[in-house]
DNA sequence: CATCTCAACAAAATCGATTTTTTTACTCAA
DNA sequence: TTGAGTAAAAAAATCGATTTTGTTGAGATG
């Protein structure tokens, strides 16, 4: 297709930032980590310049901590944070959803049900972790999408990076993802009948568990060390 | 003082970063302008690493835009993102101010009031703009500092940014600051006698208010041209 | 024995030069 | 006149080397 030749590949800063915020995010290095900057150089095989570039990114986003004159460290984590960022985020997708259903039309719905589609193709390779990962955030992102603001949309997508930097450090457990896989479909069906009510209710359930889920791991925190 | 002895100056690109945060804030760039970075090299007398470490934060702030291949820009500037922002604004403020409202204690109240005062006394100065904007800045972020989330009070900032790029385009108006600061001295009255529900409707009227009169100067925008 | 000093070391930050990409200006043909 | 093609110019991105700053530990000092 022409679309796809259009393909101009991005920058070395910009490949290296998303390769570091997915490995920030999946817990590749310890909370409270100091990056030894010329390491991952090495181990990235970039340059210092998009390297730096990308740290000094990721830290702005807030995936990063950056220090004054000693570099770089990935945050600690705190229960107390945990919790911050679970409740911000229900606020923010209840509010997002409750105007997502108001500002919804037919094109919304269709990729709601596609994207929803995808979920349950990419839930029959269990093995297939990452894929399952992204077609779970394309879902809420789609279910959310016809908000109309960016900016409620992009304070969410932050939350969830956060959110899933806790989530991740818990072991996988099939019976909590087949409930959640069953509120993906009851969200569906409420968002094509529009119960913001019964959907609202639906999605603050649907975070509270995946946050007691991430909360259990967080328990015994192996944070804020440094040396 | 002893506290200012430990003033261990920050990187140039820290530096850089403020500088240029403030100058896109207060509308030094047009709307839509190709940042030059020899030119901002040049200008700001700064070498390179560290300008372009500075415009990378800035944009994973939002203060800045960047694409690919061809460095960086600053945002155009539209009435509808204005309208997102304000609204988005005052419902998280809102919601701020309720939790800081109920966590909120003694030292909480003499933070709000410390700042209040401050705030009238660089009302004193009306020469002085940027004295009085810091202070009113503060003062906000006194009130609500007691709310207990961090990411809350981070968002709420960033749109405070992004608020004011479009309020600072407004030419002085005395009626409207006057009025204002009215809100300011009820506001720090309900802080004390914890009324969350009359300043909850104050704060959404101070916002609005703001709103309205930055809404007049974005009307005809000189917003998305390029070239 | 604890603490301080300072040199040697390691790491971060910055600079200057090079490489890559985009934009501009120009030529020639339809 | 227009439009494609192309070479020169400009700008952005990247690299390698240098400078600056923080850290460590041996030896001196109280």
């Amino acid at each position: 297709m022409t679309a796809s030749s259009s393909v101009s590949r991005d920058m070395a800063s910009s490949r290296i930032f998303e390769t570091l915020k997915q490995d920030v995010i999946r817990g590749r290095f310890a909370a409270g980590e100091k990056l030894a900057i010329s390491a991952l150089k090495n181990h990235y095989q970039v340059g210092l310049s998009p390297l730096r570039e990308a740290l000094n990114r990721l830290a702005a986003y807030g995936l990063l901590e950056q220090v004054n004159q000693r570099g770089f460290r990935v945050p600690a984590m705190h229960l107390e944070e945990l919790d911050d960022i679970a409740g911000l985020r229900t606020q923010l997708e209840c509010m997002a959803l409750t105007q997502a259903f108001q500002a919804g039309d037919s094109e919304w719905e269709s990729q709601v049900l596609a994207a929803h589609h995808r979920l349950r193709r990419a839930d029959e390779h269990p093995e297939r972790v990452e894929e399952w990962e992204q077609a779970h955030l394309r879902f809420h992102r789609a279910l959310l999408a016809s908000c109309g603001s960016h900016w409620l949309l992009r304070f969410i997508e932050q939350l969830h990076d956060q959110f899933d930097r806790y989530r991740r450090l818990a072991p996988p457990n099939p019976a909590v993802r087949k409930a959640l896989d069953r509120q993906h479909g009851e969200l569906v069906e409420l968002a094509l009948s529009r119960d913001i009510r019964a959907a609202r209710a639906l999605l603050d359930d649907h975070i509270r568990m995946s946050h007691s889920v991430a909360r259990g791991c967080c328990a015994s925190p192996a944070s804020d060390d440094a040396t």
